[in-house]
This record gives C-alpha cells, structure tokens and sequence, in this order.
RNA sequence: GCCGGUGUGGCGGAAUGGUAGACGCAGCGGAUUCAAAAUCCGCCGAGGCAACCCCUCGUGAAGGUUCGAGUCCUUUCACCGGCACCA
C-alpha cells in the first residue's frame, strides 16, 4: 500500500487543473453564477497563517458552488499602495514600487502551493498604472457628478520633521520618529462626500438580510443618525463680528440646565479671538497638541478656558451663560459649539465640576430617588424610551420619555421660533488626500488662473514619477523638481500638479468591480458587470467592519450613479462572513533588564528554548505577528504536511467566524487524520469479497446522513461542523462490516465531501476510487431525504428540568402515549407523587413537572 | 472615553429555549512489537458512593424570566476588534 505522500500528490493535480482551465471564471448563461470574493491582501512580502485561513474559507466556497453547477468567479488581487513600501524605502533605501512588485511575486509563490482555485487570469495590482489610471478617471467622473468636494480638514502634524503624520505614526501625542509634540494642522484638501449619502448608507443596512447583525450595528452607530435642535444664544454684546453662537443639541429638553456655551478650538469666534488675545491663542495651541484621533481627544484631560464672552438663555433673556473654549469639541460635527448640561451629560459634569459651573437637574425618576447630581453623584442619563419627571419643563408633559421631551421642545422652538428640528449625522465626509508618494495621484492641475482644474482624459493616467528619494521626511511628489511643472489644461499658464496622492480606501473601494473585467480600458465593463456583480460572498476580517466596507457601499452608489455599474450593484456584497484571526501563543524569555525576549515556536521544545535548554515563559494566545514572533509560516507548514493539511487545520477547530489557535499538535492531528483517510481508502479500493446487504445498507444510511450534514454545513459556514462530521463517518466507515462495493463508494463519497477543503487529497483518491473526470469539476453528491428519516427516536424525561430517565419510542408515538411511558420511566423519581403537569416536545424531550 | 463582540473540561470547541461537553488534542489503560515508531481498542468535567445504578455541583460573576437557560433580560468583571492617515 503507497503511503500519503502530499507533496507529490499536490504538485500534480495543481498542473492537472491548470492544464484543464478549471478555474477560470466563463460567463455561461445555462448556469447561476456565483462571485465569491475574499479581502484582498497588503503585500507584506510573506504570506501568514490569517491569509490561509481567509482564502481557504473561500475557496471551500468557490470549490462547493462549482460542484453544484455554478459559474464561479474566484480572483485575486494586491491592495498594493500604503504606507509600509515608503517606510521599506526610507529604512533600507530601495523603491517603494521595487519593493511591493517583488513582495507580489513572493506571496504568489507562497500561495500557489496552497491550491486554491482562482482564476489567475484577473488577477491585478492596484499600483498597477492600469488600475489606478482608471481610478483617476472614476475620480474625474466623481467630481463632474458633484460627488467631490475641496476644503479645510485637520491632520497629524509633526512640527519637527514639518509633515504630515498618520494616526499609527503618532504615539502617545508624539511623533514616532521625532517624538516632538504633535500639533492638529488645517490643511486645504479634496473630500467624497459620503455624507450626503449618510441617510440612504444607513437605511440600506436593512437590506442586507446576509450580512452579520454585528456589523450593520456598527455601521448605523457609526453613520450616527440624530435628531436635534439647531439653535442659537444671542451673545451679550456681539463681538468678533458674531451676534450669536448657533449650536446643534440632541437634548433641547435639557435646556433649562444648561450652564454654559461651549466652542471648539477650531470654532471660527475662537480662531478671532485668539487672533488678539494671546491668553486664547495660547490656549487654542495648546488644546490643538496631540492626536486627531477620535480616541486621542475623548480620552484627554479636558480642558476649557472661559473666554468673559457672555450669552443669553433663549428661554430667560435675563439668564446670562459663560462661552468656554473647550478641547473636546468637535468643528467637525455639529456647529462646533454645544450648550453644556451638566445634570444629564457626564463629559459636561467632569467639566463643570472642574471649573464650578453650575448643575442643575430638569428632570428625575418618576419613581424613588437617583442621587442628585448636584450634591455629588453622576449625572442622570436614563434610557431615551424611559419615563422620567421633569422638574424644569418648557415644553410637553411633566412625566415623559427623554425622546419625547426632545419632539416637543422642537415643537415648541419652532413654534416660538427660535430654533428648528433637524436630523444629523455622525458620518463625516471621506478626506481622500493624503500627503504621501506611494498612491493614486489626484488627477488635478492647480492653475493661478484658473484653479483647480481636472486633467484631461486622454492625458490619464498621471503616473507617478519614479525618480524619487526617501531620504528625508515629507512627500517626494511635492520636491520633486519637475513633475508637478505642467501647463494649466485650460488657459495653457504654468500651473502644478496637485502632489497629493488618494487615500488608499479608495484602492479598495472598487477593486470588486474591476475583477470583472480586469483588463478594459474603461474602470468596468457594462456587460461583465452585469453578469458577475454582486459579490454573492464576501469574506474577511472583522476589522473592515466599518470604514471599508462604508467606503465600498458609497463606492458602488457612485459608479451606478456615474454609469460604470448596473443600478442592481448599489449595495455591492450580497452576503458578508467576518472570519476570525489565526493565534499562536507566545514563548519569551527574559533580558537582563527584565525586558521580555520572544522566540519562534521552531526555536523551543517542551517548554525550553533548543539551543540553551532555558525554560521560557508562554504568553496566552495572542493574534499571530512578527513582533512576537509566535508566527507559523504557512510555507513551512506545506512543506512539512503539505497544503491540505494547513488547511484542514484552519477550518477545523474553532467557528470560522471566531479566532483559531494554531498549534503543533493540532496540525500534526490534522496531518495524521488525513493519513488515516488515505488508508482507508487505499483499504476499500483493494478490498476484495462479497457484498453483505446488513451492513452494506447501515453504511449508505450513515453515508446519506453524512452528505446532508457536510453540505449544510459548507454551506453555512459551518466549516468545523462539516469537519467533525466528517471525522465521525470516518471512524464510522473503519468500523463498517461492509462489503467491498459499498465501502469503494462510501470512500469515494468522503473524499468528495473532503474536497472543497483537502482537494488534493481528494483528487488523488478519486481516481484511485474509480471516480470519472476530475473531482474538481465532479457534480456535489445529493442525500436523498427518504435515508435521513430515524424510525426511532431517544427522548430523555426530565423532572422539573432535571434529567431522570429515558425512553426509546417509534417516530409517530401518540403523545397519550409517550406521556405514560415517560411517568413510568421516572417514577422512583416521582416517589409516588401524581405530577401537577407533563409537557411534551414531540421529537425532543418529556418533562415532567412534580 | 465611545461603538461592537467574546467568555463552556487540562486545551480547541459542540449544543433550533429542550439529555451540557459532539468532534479533535493532551492524558490514562490495553492490544500489536524483541523493542520502539506507526496503527488499533477502551476510559476520560468536579465531588460523593461498595457500585460503569444513582446523587450533588458545574457554561466568567451576581440577580431575573421560564415547566425547562450555555442560549433570553438586568447589573458586573475580564479579554478582543474599531474609533475616520495601519491595511
């Protein structure tokens, strides 16, 4: 009997399929066709454990749906534009574009082996000039659309190194390289405008019934509709040409506790008066230092700085409020300015508190006492649908819900007519310019004359220059010496190419539809989208939960609206899976210093480091990353078990959806199941003797019971239930009493079931088992619901809930009957005691209720 | 800080509101072997018990709903993801 020989066996059918075109994707009206898409990855140079994870998960898909008789698109793709080729070129002086073209053709290597069944053919990068050049003109389709817009936006500036950073370039508030303090700069840039999108981004999440609930939560958190009040306070005496601050509140119920007005730093009143007074100039400078993040300004120490300009209350001219600047308002959302209410906001009570601004509550519990917040306690926030009291109230009813005591103040502001109801959204617009070399360049001339002026479309697309230097911080494309000399498309006057360079969100927006014609000369093509889009499945981290995903969903919305995908393509992914991460734990040893040292899994056995016999420290499980070191490469597993090995692996221990630890002897049990799969077969090909009908009949039951279970499984994402049902009807068959055809079958039909997660494996054994054809391009077997049916069910008998005995029944038993069987079964528990009630699930369970 | 998620044996995990621990790993016992590797068979949550009968406890913690809760609700702790320039 040959043994398993992986890598031999893989090699082979991976030539047999490329020879036989199996996995090109071709348009076939006789067909459904089926799109199943994963992330595509950064080209870090190496492929890691994740990414066999990731395309495994896929590939099951795609191999399944090609069984089932779909024409399956399955490409890949580099997002190949960011940040870590400038910071490779500035670290060991290479080019960006030398760098990812070879980190490409490495990863190539290293996934090839893997045997996925992709359509090669499409594949692309996105710093491909074809791919990005028609990326500009998408842009310019944008822009003529009115969906661009070019305005001030803050950004990360290290005043050290004078330029731009990004948010994982700033640690703790500092530059990473300069470790100056880093300042939030305004600079004048290009914007999508996915918020004028916002409502119809958030109202679609209700379409999308096959993506997790997890993450349309996320993205309607995050599009972040509000309905408010936009108001103003009249300034006591105008100052700095304002007469008024307006503000945006979502609570206009709380306005009787308002105790002062708030501006951001940025706010243009601010921006006025620190113009003259060097106290707020100061003041502002200091509260812009530190990050723009989200995180970076709500976890800072807030600060405030009253500026003696003074408001009046719209309800109370009388009632007099102090204007603060304070560090923790956004310019960006709302007005840039709140009123504060201390009794009802904890940000507005930690300030208040700080600066002894009043508080005062406008509402209580309807019942019983909440510690007041004046004397001390939290501030008061009950659910929005919650009743609740009003102690100063100004419009509705004394007792009401906080939603409704904000409908009626706005009824009651419009009425008076000092304010009006409007509906906000968290989302901002997507700033798109980013002051680096390595990405799409902005196809805009900016002219003294004319403006800012598009490129021409036939001059697309703007490459980028390649002589460049990454010797000194900052973007090359802005010293470069010659390539943004251009003359202005329109008046014909020296002009400059705008130097910025596109977000790489964008690369990934739309690199979905382009695999639908990879190689046209237009960004899609009408007729190859119309077939292949949607993406039916889309897999990848959870991660993208948000902005990228967002960022695909408005893309798609602005090239049907542009005319480059059909109207049915609005919402891109038709089903979305968040796979999980792949972990590893974590081995460390210790410096003199105390500082730990981490080692390769390769480096230690049995706890000790090989080289000196030292014990090392292991670390719980964490994602797998380099600088751990508790890294698995995938290209040393394939080569020590070979590919269906790793990606058994991958998809049998842990929900596809939840992290996966990887661990040498969990590869090492895969590798040694697979083997038993291949005696087994090799055991029934060879096997000689009668039939016996008996058993021969028990093993094509189980056989048909096993179909049904591994195909709802691949096709619910149960990829590890699939597995272990498949591990269960192995052991069943190396038990089976049957006879040679049967268990040939039985064999055959395993390995086929294997497939779409060991296909080489299965390929071989396949044709060792008599199968025609290739596996590959074999039709899914079907369980023929008759085999399914048990003619005799197990029901356990509970006593008030606890489990005391059961009973064997045929299917159909009248309930009358299972209800005596089951209080005979449980009388010693009942002791003689007649049971107040027996609650009958037919099929499931008896419970008794003594 | 805000938003989202996860928590079950020694370990990874299974379980439409219905027998908690499927399947796998590790461990233990046995078969085979001159011996080992490989393979095959059996046991395997904790505690109690003469007993593989049975009883008690047990799904991060505390409460609640229900005939019945790992699953639903409230509170809480820990960890993970995201927070708009990492991809």
């Amino acid at each position: 009997m040959s043994r398993y020989d992986a890598p031999s066996i893989e090699a082979r059918w991976q030539a047999e399929w490329d020879k036989a075109g199996s996995f090109r994707a071709k348009a076939d009206p006789e067909k459904p066709k089926y799109y199943v898409l994963e992330m595509f990855p950064y080209p870090s140079g190496r492929i890691h454990m994740g990414h066999v994870r990731n395309y495994t998960m896929g590939d099951v898909v795609a191999r399944q749906k090609r069984a089932t008789g779909h024409a399956v698109l399955h490409p890949m793709g580099w997002d190949a534009f960011g940040l870590p080729a400038e910071n490779a070129a500035m670290a060991s002086g290479g080019h960006p574009k030398d760098w990812t073209y070879q980190n490409i053709a490495d990863m190539r290597g290293q996934m090839k082996p893997l045997g996925f069944s992709i359509d090669w053919s499409r594949e692309f990068a996105t710093c491909d000039p074809d791919y990005y050049g028609q990326q500009q003109a998408l842009f310019l389709d944008m822009l003529d659309a009115g969906l661009v817009t070019r305005r001030a936006a803050v950004v990360n500036w290290d005043p050290v190194e004078m330029t731009v950073l990004a948010n994982e370039q700033v640690v703790d508030g500092k530059g990473w390289r300069s470790g100056a303090d880093v300042e939030r700069r305004e600079l004048t840039q290009w914007f999508f405008k996915i918020s004028d999108m916002a409502g119809d981004l958030l109202d679609a999440l209700e379409g999308l019934d096959d993506w997790p609930a997890k993450v349309k939560l996320m993205q309607a958190n995050w599009i972040g509709r509000s309905r408010g009040l936009e108001m103003s306070f009249p300034l006591v005496e105008p100052a700095e040409g304002f007469d008024a601050i307006p503000v945006y509140t979502t609570r206009p119920d709380t306005l009787l506790g308002a105790s002062f007005v708030a501006v951001s730093p940025d706010h243009p009143l601010a921006k006025a008066l620190a113009a003259h007074r060097p106290e707020v100039a100061a003041y502002c400078e200091e509260a812009r230092k530190g990050g723009t993040t989200e995180e970076a300004i709500e976890t800072a120490e807030k600060t405030g700085l009253d500026t003696g300009l003074r408001v009046r209350h719209p309800l109370d001219a009388s009632w007099e409020l102090p204007v603060w600047i304070a560090n923790f308002i956004l310019m960006d959302y709302g007005t840039g300015a709140i009123f504060g209410c201390p009794a009802h906001d904890q940000r507005d009570l930690d300030f208040a508190r700080k600066y002894a601004l009043p508080v005062v509550s406008t509402f209580v519990p309807v019942e019983g006492e909440h510690a007041r917040p004046e004397e001390g306690a939290d501030a008061f926030v009950p659910q929005k649908t919650e009743p609740v009291r009003y102690v100063k109230l100004f419009a509705g009813e004394e007792e009401q819900s906080s939603e409704q005591g904000v409908e009626a103040a706005i009824a009651f502001a419009e009425a008076q007519g000092w304010g009006k109801g409007v509906t906000r959204y968290r989302l901002r617009d997507w700033l798109l310019s980013r002051q680096r070399y390595w990405g799409c360049p902005i196809p805009i001339v900016h002219c003294a004359e004319c403006g800012a002026v598009p490129v021409p479309r036939d001059q697309l697309p703007v490459r980028l220059p390649e002589d460049v230097s990454f010797d000194r911080p900052g973007n090359p494309l802005d010293r470069h010496p010659s390539w943004s000399r251009v003359p202005c498309p329109s008046c014909g006057g020296e002009a400059r190419r705008e130097t910025d360079t596109m977000d790489t969100f964008v690369d990934s927006s739309w690199y979905y539809a382009r695999f639908t014609a990879p190689h046209a000369v237009t960004p899609t093509e009408m007729d190859e989208a119309a077939y292949w889009m949607n993406v039916d499945q889309y897999i990848g981290g959870i991660e993208h939960a948000i902005l990228h995903l967002l960022y695909s969903r408005f893309f798609a919305r602005a090239m049907v609206q542009t005319g480059h995908l059909p109207a049915s393509a609005r919402e891109p992914f038709d089903a979305l899976f968040t796979q999980g991460m792949v972990t590893h734990e974590i081995y460390q040893t210790r410096d003199e210093n105390g500082r730990p040292v981490y080692h390769f899994p390769e480096e230690v056995e049995g706890g000790r480091l090989k080289s000196s016999g030292e014990a090392v420290e292991i670390v719980p499980s964490a994602k797998m990353s380099k600088s751990k070191k508790n890294v698995v490469d995938p290209v040393h597993i394939v080569a020590t078990y070979g590919a269906d090995t790793a990606r058994w692996f991958v998809l049998s221990d842990s929900p596809p959806e939840r992290d996966v630890e990887w661990t040498a002897a969990g590869a090492e049990a895969a590798y040694k199941h697979l083997s038993r799969v291949w005696r087994l077969a090799q055991e029934a090909a060879e096997a000689t003797g009668d039939a016996k009908p008996d058993a021969d009949a028990a093993l094509e039951r189980a056989l048909h019971k096993c179909i049904h279970e591994v195909t709802q499984g691949v096709e619910s994402f149960g990829f590890n239930a699939a597995i272990a049902k498949l591990y269960a009807f192995t052991n069943l068959l190396a038990k089976s009493e049957a006879g040679p055809e049967a268990k040939r079958r039985a064999a055959r039909v395993l390995a086929q079931l294997m497939a779409p997660m060991t296909p080489h494996l299965s390929e071989e054994l396949w044709a060792r088992l008599g199968g025609e054809g290739l596996c590959a391009e074999a039709a899914w077997p079907k369980a023929d619901p008759a085999m399914l049916i048990e003619e005799s069910v197990t029901l356990p008998i509970q006593v008030n809930g606890k489990r005391r005995g059961e009973i064997q029944v045929a299917r159909d038993t009248a309930v009358k009957e299972i209800e005596r069987l089951a209080l005979e079964a449980v009388a010693r528990s009942l002791e003689g005691a007649a049971p107040k009630k027996v609650i009958v699930v037919p099929g499931r369970i008896v419970n008794v209720v003594a």
